[in-house]
DNA sequence: AATATTTTGTTGGATTACCCTCGTTTTGGC
DNA sequence: GCCAAAACGAGGGTAATCCAACAAAATATT
């Protein structure tokens, strides 16, 4: 056996010294199971589980069955919530509009469901491009990746994890970007709208301070023009969405040459 | 057929879709579990093993039992090895600190373990103040609760969640608050510091900028004098800790008349 | 439309992990 | 050395996972 630290008179590492390399080997591998680490320690698979569930009661470590793995930092939606509504199509938008980000490029990302979608296809696609947002799950998403994160200053909304207000908007005018990404609550012949003004405010600014400026839009928002608004038709070069608009909606995309970008069933 | 996507006429998802969004998954999570992923896709746990067995054949995953986890090879950065215990320590130090501030001041809360547990414990209290902070968890926990928090602008540090730079600074001198509630990875009788230098410049900024100039530590840094000094022991006003210091560490401390606050065994 | 192929579900038995309790060993203090 | 507390291992019953072979369903092909 190696010689790997302070061991009891029976041979044994000591409890504290064992946690400290579970915890260690988890830097190097993302998963330890019981089995191995028993026979690695020569102590009982009892003794191993004792140790997991005490570390990951202090959330060091993700128990899982038979083993455990590293903590995921920061935390995502769980896995109920994305039966919730339409996670499939939003996922679908998203994934296009990853695949038009290319390397190296400066973007703006804004809050909402939608970039977060957005934020993990690009983490996915492991795109080296730098990214401003004032959106907390963009910035921890793409963190983890290639991705240069720069996150904005402003007031913390807790229901949407992302911060406004002024400072955030001086903050962007200080930037100029190769294109900027944002969602929006609803989009009809006269533009994209937001319900709260201190968001939609954010997505303006966004929008003046890039060249190619997209928008990722539900078809389930189609036709609604919420309280504020966050832009109009001029200001837009391209929609990613997951059904072709018709009527009014499509003419006024079409007047203001915005390009459509309609994501397949098939992704 | 017109509709060749990823949903069969059964509603579920397709194999390729389906192998796709477990990697999807796997780089958000370092762990998923076939019971998990059955229940959500719907389909049979064999169906899920068998697509856990072909990705890790691809060496695409590294298969455990119950789940599979992220290949080894793309793993992100450390977590922070002063975490393998003393949680409880920490969490006493957050509360005696939590319990001097007072209803409506402004803080400044830097990032770090320490200073996370400050957060849980002020969002316990429903303490009414206003928080200037560059930590993403220590918005989030206080986001939730009566606390008003702005979040400095930076780039995002993804192994402390937390921004630093020269925007940080910036934005920083801009405020004058009340007091300010530090984390350090040691303390000598040089004073406090820190071993990313980054960190170590929010820090020294954040001291710069408050009245009442606190520092919360764990015993265990005692004498201990990192690469990057984050501030002299003059501009120090209290110290936060789990036990009381001794030798020329207390006598710095008494020098600079510090006031030594240390938090009992029982909280 | 009929057939071939792929994909998925099912069944049953072996394996592994889990959880609880209890006795033993080790550790740390006196 | 002695004692109390903590840590560890052993046993047994339960639950979850695994594996392989086969059956059913969906999809693709001709």
């Amino acid at each position: 056996m190696l010689d790997n630290g302070p061991r009891t008179a029976g041979g044994k590492l000591r409890k504290s010294e064992r946690r400290r390399q579970i915890l260690l080997e988890l830097k190097l591998r993302p998963h330890v199971r019981i089995s191995a680490l028993s026979e690695r320690f020569n102590v009982s698979p009892e003794t191993l589980r004792r140790d997991l569930d005490a570390l990951a009661k202090d959330r060091l470590i993700d128990r899982a069955h038979g083993g455990a793995s590293a903590p995921s930092q920061g935390h995502y939606p769980s896995l109920d919530e994305r039966k919730s509504a339409r996670v499939e199509e939003r996922a679908r938008i998203a994934r296009i509009a990853a695949a038009s980000v290319q390397e190296g490029e400066t973007l703006m990302i804004d809050s909402g469901s939608t970039t977060i979608e957005l934020a993990k296809a690009l983490a996915f696609r492991g795109v080296a491009c730098t990214v401003i947002t004032n959106s907390l799950p963009v910035a921890m998403t793409l963190g983890h990746g290639v991705a240069n994160v720069m996150l904005c200053p402003g007031e913390y909304q807790s229901a949407e994890g992302a911060v406004i207000g002024t400072e955030t908007l001086e903050f962007l005018r200080n930037f100029r970007v190769d294109r900027c990404m944002i969602g929006a609550s609803g989009v009809s012949e006269e533009g994209i709208s937001e319900t709260v003004r201190g968001f939609a405010a954010v997505k303006r600014e966004m929008l003046r301070r890039a060249r190619v400026r997209a928008v990722l839009i539900d078809s389930e928002k189609f036709a609604i023009a919420g309280l504020a608004r966050a832009g109009a038709m001029q200001d837009l070069s391209t929609l990613f969405t997951d059904a072709r608009p018709k009527g009014t909606l499509l003419a006024a995309l079409e007047a203001a040459q915005v390009e459509i970008c309609v994501a397949g069933p098939a992704g």
